[in-house]
Parts: structure tokens; sequence; C-alpha cells
DNA sequence: GGCCAGGTTCGCT
DNA sequence: AGCGAACATGGC
């Protein structure tokens, strides 16, 4: 028997409740394709790299939310039943499906402002990215500018450095590894957008990693305090960056970006105000979320972005 | 044309 | 500790 499963459906099953669309379409900050993925037509797509070789990944859903089921391909030139593991463990960590919201929702139950969120948003899960590199990088190329131009930013870095397949005629692109921009030079990524100052963070960190002076992914198995205080030691990383991670990168439950600026205008407005509230009334507020404030995070900016504003309003009684 | 966007560092008090 | 400037680009 050969060992090669190309093109066999691989069935995954996520925690229930899973919304597939919802999450997906989070992945893609819900524009269909953002740098290694996409997901249009019902398909959430990404190129994975597991170890340096590459794969296509292609998922859909067969179930629903309340019964969810997913339905992986993998399309490489190597492909074994070792690295379909890998790949599945990727998929599994990136659409977020052995999270389980329930707690969340238990606790959303006590809030309106909240409890209007999860009937809505009934589901979504919080995608993860390929990598703690990847949500570092994305992270800094996104900081303080608008979602605008951190898209341009991060889909040129993913054009010019991100390794390539090209699959039944259409060409897809990885996250580059570390070495791969590593043997970038400041000018080089100057020339895609990035201001001075981004392009030493990006190049100081990829060095970094590459030295093996840096060790991300070790993080994982660390507190989130220790986390925090590991990458806020990076040059470029401040306590923003190091919050995304932890909800984006580190799938821990209780981030929270304090300084962003978007979510601060936000909960200025659940708090019946038209200007944003201050980073420490943020703090003080946000406490009662505890300890799932990256889910709070992220079903605010769904609501954002998603199509629901109206989701973000003053809530009828006081939280 | 000016100002501000899903911040961070550096160089001042 | 706390504050202001600089940073790149695009949209209003």
């Amino acid at each position: 028997m050969s060992d090669a499963l190309p093109e066999t459906p691989i069935t995954i099953v996520p925690v229930p409740p899973y919304d597939f669309d919802l999450t997906a379409a989070y992945a893609t900050y819900f524009r269909g394709r953002y740098g290694t993925d996409s997901f249009e037509n019902g398909v959430f797509r990404r190129l994975l790299d597991v170890d340096g070789v590459l794969f296509l990944s292609g998922v859909t859903s067969t179930g629903s939310t309340s019964s969810p089921r997913l339905s992986l391909i993998l399309k490489g030139n190597s492909l074994n039943s070792f690295v379909a593991e890998k790949a599945v463990a990727q998929i599994e960590r990136i659409l977020g499906t052995g999270q389980d919201v329930n707690p969340f929702y238990e606790m959303a139950t006590h809030f309106p402002v909240l409890t209007r969120l999860t009937n809505v948003l009934n589901g979504l899960h919080v995608p993860q990215t390929g990598s703690v590199f990847e949500a570092l990088i994305l992270a800094v190329l996104g900081q303080q500018i608008s979602a605008q131009v951190a898209f341009k930013l991060r889909n040129a870095l993913i054009e010019t450095y991100g390794p390539r397949l090209t699959i039944d005629g259409v060409t897809y692109r990885a996250f580059p590894s570390p070495d791969l921009i590593s043997s970038t030079s400041l000018e080089a990524l100057r020339v895609i957008g990035l201001s001075a100052r981004k392009a030493e963070y990006v190049l100081d960190v990829s060095r970094r990693i590459t030295s093996g002076e840096i060790d991300l992914e070790a993080l994982r198995n660390r507190s989130d305090e220790e986390i925090i205080a590991t990458l806020t030691d990076i040059r470029g990383v401040g306590d923003w960056t190091a919050q995304w991670l932890l909800i984006r990168a580190f799938g821990r439950s209780d981030g929270f970006p304090a300084s962003d600026l978007a979510l601060l205008r936000m909960m200025g407005i659940l708090h019946g105000k038209s200007n944003p509230v201050s980073p420490k009334e943020a703090i003080e507020f946000s406490k009662r979320w505890s300890p799932f404030r990256s889910y709070v995070t992220t079903y605010l900016f769904a609501a954002a972005r998603s199509g629901h504003p109206e989701l973000i309003a003053p809530a009828d009684s006081p939280d």
C-alpha cells in the first residue's frame, strides 16, 4: 500500500458551535483574499509550508454551525501521510476548530452588549496565523497606519518574498519564512512601501530568528505574562502588538490590545459616547470580560467588519 | 494640501 | 513617568 493520500478528503470535526463561513471570512479579514489565504465560493484555501514543503489546502463545510464538519483536501508534490498529518494540525489551528467558545458564551449571557454579539456571530472561532512569526510581521506592518495601507504592505511582502506553488494553473503563495526575509535589504523592503523604521524591525527580527537568538514558537509553552515580556523586548513590538499576538498567534483567551484606536472607538460607542475611551478606561472596563477578552475583541472587530455595525451600540440596560 | 489611520521607538523634560 | 516627533501611504 502507498502512504500517499493525494486529493483524498480528510474530515475535521470542530467543537460546536462552529460557523465555518464566518471564521474563514475573518481569517481573510472579510476581504475574500488576503495574502496567503483566500475564501471564495465557500472554499477556504491556503498554501501551507510544512517543514519547507509546500501544500495547497482547500477546506469546505459539510456540516452546520451546531453540527460542524469540514472537508480538507491537500494538493502537493510530495504528499505522504506524515506531512499530511502536520498539515491537518496546521489547518485545525488556523481555523480554530479546537476552540471551545461555550465558556465565553456563558459569560456573555451576563452582559447585554455581548449577548447581542454572540447571538449574531454564533459559532465564530478566532482564526490563528500560520506561525508566531507571521503574526508578528503582519502586526508590525499594520502598526499605526490605516487598514487599507496595511493590506497593501502585507500583500506586497508576501508577493515579493513568499514561496510560490502553481497548481492547476493558479499560483499560490505561502508566508515567507524568517530566512527568506533575512537575506533581503532595508532598501528592498522600502521599495515595497515600508518605512525605514518598519523595514528595520522586520529585517532585525527575521535575522535574530534565523540566527537562533530568538525562538518565537518556543513561547507557546509559556504564560501570557512571559510571552508579553519576551515579545516586547523585541524592537518594534509594543503592548499592542504583543496583545494581538496572544489573540491571533498563541490562541490565548484573554488578550486585549488596549491601545488599539479602533477598539477604543468601539468601546466608546458601547459607553454611549461619540469619542473613543482612553486606554486606561478600556482596561478598567474590560476587566469584567476577563478571561475572555480575546473573544470580545475578536467579536467586536468581526461585527465592525462583517456588515453588522449595528451590533456595536450602547446596551439598553447597563452592563 | 492637511490630517488622520487597528503604534512604537527615541530623545527629550 | 510622561510627552512630542517621526514614520509611509492612501482616503477624505
